[in-house]
DNA sequence: TTATAATATGCATTATTCATGTATCTTTGT
DNA sequence: ACAAAGATACATGAATAATGCATATTATAA
């Protein structure tokens, strides 16, 4: 009963984009406005960057961030910070299956069993509450992260 | 992200025992109170009784069920079915680590992370609606379950 | 007191899923 | 044309869950 790291990596990722994020939507570490690439996220967190290549062109079809490809290629953040709800991004990274399994095995209690039901709810109120947060709320400490993410490498 | 089937299989014995429960806590199949075993649950569920095995006694080390070893040993339910909270029951089967990890690979937004801080709270609300049921309302359709149980095998 | 039927326990193995690696393709600016 | 970036497919490795096997321990009954 765990996020994926793949979860997790794509929350860090944005919150690095939004930290990036000037008034265009691309990195202001740099007058030219220099798109994030994968591997500054790589040298950032040390992670694998075939894992962040998944994970950077899932938010990409997300249409959670904007990716360009060729030289001088990246991606940076498609909506502001406070339009990114985190339960959406969770459930869409993590996938959104129940969290109990009643077939595989098949259970012979499945048509009286009220577990599934309660279970599932419970599922809902956890994302429920992950709504009432966005991608904003995790830059609270923005200047502190942007020092972070500067000093890292 | 999903309940592990230990965890699954631990809720089922205890719907189990919860409908063959007489006022004495034991099986009222049977005049001579005959003790709940491995090889029934096993049969009812269709499940491999060395893992059935290692759940029983983790309900009986939560004090859960009372078991019995040895000649007609077995087990039952060592509560009322409505002093049986779910979250308990989940948390202690499933093991209660946080559902983020943010160590492993350690993750240099540690310090201005409001990340871990908000899963950690849905983590909470998840297990705080739980609390509000008991096995006896998983217990409901109690009739139906007793004639499922009954006849499968 | 011996056989038997039950749980207890430890170790080994298998299966599944997640995580990571390698290679190559496609795109795009210089 | 070249180089730098993401896109994509496939292969491998690692972690953990699930299962299997063997044996110990205990309690009852014959």
């Amino acid at each position: 009963m765990q996020l994926k790291k793949y979860t997790d990596y794509g929350l860090r990722i944005l919150m690095y984009l939004g930290t990036k994020e000037g008034v265009d939507g691309r990195s202001s570490d740099d007058a030219k406005g220099k798109l994030t690439t994968i591997k500054a996220i790589c040298e950032t967190f040390d992670l694998s960057s075939n894992h962040v290549n998944k994970v950077v062109h899932h938010l990409g079809r997300l249409q959670l961030i904007e990716t360009r490809r060729g030289k001088n290629g990246g991606f940076f953040l498609a909506k502001a910070p406070n339009e990114i709800r985190l339960d959406y991004v969770i459930r869409q990274l993590e996938g959104d299956e129940p969290w109990i399994e009643c077939h595989n095995p098949y259970c012979v209690a499945l048509p009286a069993c009220e577990l599934k039901g309660i279970v599932a709810r419970g599922k809902e109120l956890f994302y429920d509450y992950l709504h009432e947060f966005t991608l904003a709320d995790l830059l609270k400490k923005r200047g502190q992260l942007q020092q972070i993410f500067s000093t890292a490498s």
